[in-house]
DNA sequence: GTGGTCTAGACCACT
DNA sequence: GTGGTCTAGACCACC
């Protein structure tokens, strides 16, 4: 279900939270769906279970998930617009990268084409997305 | 000439790198200049001069100034070429930020108003760096 | 495992990074390998943590080696052909050093036979090398 | 007479010493021949007179001139002798660098290569270093 | 004065 | 435990 990349520099417990939060965005997480337990996917990953329990908090933390003790987790209602909201708000550090690529030369029509690009591929994930909205 | 933001995230010796980067894609320090010394640069930004070394060495490293003991640091001789291939490979970098943007909602037409705006703000920016082509 | 001359003018950190280096291209280290770690290398080595960390860094930079907080350091897929590369560079070094030897009144013949001498004694080694291509 | 590189690590001393050592074996100085004063070559390379005093005091040192307080420099008798003896001594030298070329897959047919155009190609410096002979 | 290496020791985030 | 950053202070070679 979730697949880690140990030669990252991405902590494994961001990993962990950006790839539920993209299930749930793809609306294979549903509000209300269970998420596996903390054992099951430290066995399934061969991660430490601290290491899932980090990210299971910092979810539960932000809203994302509810975790209801001895019951396990669950994806909370509301989950999707909380993080939409994380994301906007990443959008003020993207400008600071965009402006050192201006800086390097790279000019507007490329970053235009990029997008595009971009945006034509995945089509197909973004209909699944209409699903959970 | 620098400033660095002592409660960012980004280490220290990474923002003086940037920064000096920066100084030379603007055009204010040229392939050749002189650098501030690495005692000078602590003691301006009152940091520890093996911070300072640090980033030093790594920019000698990557081709972008020659440090030679006794002598100085310089910029070298296509110093911008060697900046210009590094951020092009940030590019990579940017796709996967921008896809979970996508996934967040964030439509191609919000992104590409982003970019308009970014690029017709800093004109007179643009205007200096024509000197250093 | 790493042996540091601490009486030669080549930097500590240095000595290290070769010798990792060479360990990878002998097939000793393979690419996935984990490394000893920082601090394990400081204690054996009897050296300061952070020289170790400097060739860590250095080595993570040139893409050597990968390094992950918290998880260690591992031996890029690729490696191999990075170190070749470097190495390859040398070469341009080497004309240098050779064109003064040749002033010097070295013949070629000299410098023929010096090196048939160099390759045929590690036949052996060269064997071990073949497992990691 | 003398160019130095200010983009070099090779330390300004250093290549003083060497840039004249190749004079003499080209046979542009001859033992005996004067040696432009100190002072004049400060002034000619714009470099510290110190840093070339330096470079005098251990070409004095290794008999390779005589300094005659007063008189000036001088290309000592036997200097051709002294330097290709140092020179000898740096086979050793490439002996550690030539292995590791080796471990990073250069064959010996390159290096043979290598070695045989380097010695084609500057035949006349060599015809000119036998008046020195 | 310049850059470069090394040590010692502290602190942080990640597993 | 892991790597990574930073400070403080020493020492070196070079100019």
């Amino acid at each position: 279900m979730l697949q880690i990349d140990m030669l990252s520099k991405v902590p494994v417990y961001e990993q962990i939270i950006s790839q539920i939060e993209r299930l749930i965005m793809l609306g294979v997480l549903r509000e209300g769906d269970k998420i596996p337990s903390v054992r099951s996917l430290a066995l399934q990953l061969s991660i430490n279970p601290n290491t899932i329990q980090k990210a299971v908090s910092i979810m539960d933390q932000r809203g994302i998930i509810m975790s209801a003790s001895g019951r396990g987790c669950f994806v909370r209602p509301g989950a999707c617009e909380v993080i939409k909201q994380e994301r906007r708000q990443q959008l003020g550090t993207l400008k600071e990268q965009l402006s050192e690529l201006k800086l390097a030369g790279i000019t507007a029509a490329e970053l235009h084409a990029f997008i595009d690009e971009l945006y034509s591929e995945g089509v197909d994930e973004n209909d699944r997305n209409q699903g959970n909205k």
